[in-house]
DNA sequence: GTCTATATGGGGATAGAC
DNA sequence: GTCTATCCCCATATAGAC
């Protein structure tokens, strides 16, 4: 319950997200925090350790938000297979509404999330995997049932291609408006996820590449 | 035409993949490379400039294919709309061919060419900006060609996702096979591409958002 | 063009006083 | 819990001999 803590862990997300994690120095973000410098290593032990915490203070909540929706989703579904696009959107809304509640902090870890999958290092890939390791299976298996009759391995390719539209969306999410000539407006959070919603729904439900070679029909 | 200029690059190619930008050293680099420490600087004048010549180089051709593919395409629709599958396997193909084409070195640059939309900082926003503005242009013109219904607003958003799909994909190419339980191979390159496509082609396609503003219909 | 040696600066981490 | 001072390491970049 300590306020450095939480001081830190505020000024390490927002300087990861504008600089970057190596870009980022211990000493910047203990003055940006009004700490001392050696408060990083007191109460986290190492800049890695500081970094593991950015993320999971966060992604509990959140992913426990996502497990919360995916549940009403397969209630609501009874016995038959649950809607795409309730699925989709217990995965893409949770990071996105909180990018907007948390006034700018969201935002700040909005962008790292996207990022995190892009990271090089045994760092991000563990942080990765322990994060997102058990929700993408969730998913996945919540996906299978609501497209029977696609081919797991087209269900695998598809998946991995909506995750990279969920990170880019996150991580470029501050670049969209310059991007589009100021047409697309990310502060419009309904609007954006519903659109990422359709888009994944709809290349979920692509007929089958003419090559694949799980094929059925 | 020097060989000790060509190595750093390729060293540097690697070393940028395997570890990031931040966390590879010159050092590393010209150690790797067989070169001596200081010839980075003769040949490059600093590491930004480096990095910068790490993406020009594959760039320029890489990007001068797509363009001359997609003219065969809008060629070969006459003065009809292009084919969106056409346009997209413009956009898309190049990358993942070369990442298959330069022996190893293909797949380094690959996963950086997918990790440099994620990456922080001005230098990369730069190269982003001047390596891909134009290329973005032209095909989010193309597309609007082929898609004329479509509103411009969410013609935009959905170029954004396909663009998250196609720098996911390329970022993380090595992990799809673990990531997939061994379903997908990405060494089938057509197979994967022909996805993207037939995922992309679907999203651009799927129908509009309920709450869509500049909808026209 | 290539090398050695070095200038210059910043990084993470910790010891130990308060 | 907080702070100062410091250890030790590694980075980029360059000067100047060969």
């Amino acid at each position: 319950m300590s306020l450095t803590r939480d001081r830190i862990l505020d000024a390490a997300e927002r300087l990861f997200a504008e600089e970057g994690f190596d870009a980022t120095s211990i000493r910047s973000i203990t003055e940006s925090a009004g700490a001392n410098l050696a408060s990083v290593n007191y109460y986290f032990q190492s800049k890695d350790a500081l970094i593991q915490a950015v993320f999971s203070r966060r992604l509990g909540p959140l992913n426990q938000r996502r497990l919360a929706m995916l549940a009403a989703v397969e209630e609501s579904s009874g016995d038959g297979p649950p809607q795409v696009e309730g699925v989709l959107r217990a995965l893409f809304e949770p990071p996105f509404r909180m990018s907007s509640t948390l006034h700018g902090k969201g935002r700040s870890f909005a962008c790292l999330l996207g990022r995190v999958f892009a990271e090089p290092g045994d760092l991000f890939a563990r942080i990765v995997e322990e994060q997102f390791g058990e929700i993408r299976q969730r998913f996945v298996a919540a996906l299978r049932r609501a497209l029977p009759e696609l081919p797991d391995v087209e269900l695998m390719w598809r998946v991995h291609f909506l995750i990279g539209t969920m990170a880019h969306t996150l991580t470029a999410i501050d670049h969209v408006p310059a991007i589009s000539g100021g047409l697309c407006d990310p502060r419009d959070v309904d609007g954006m996820v519903e659109r990422m919603i359709g888009f994944a729904a709809a290349g979920l439900r692509a007929p089958l590449p003419a090559l694949s070679k799980g094929g059925l029909e």
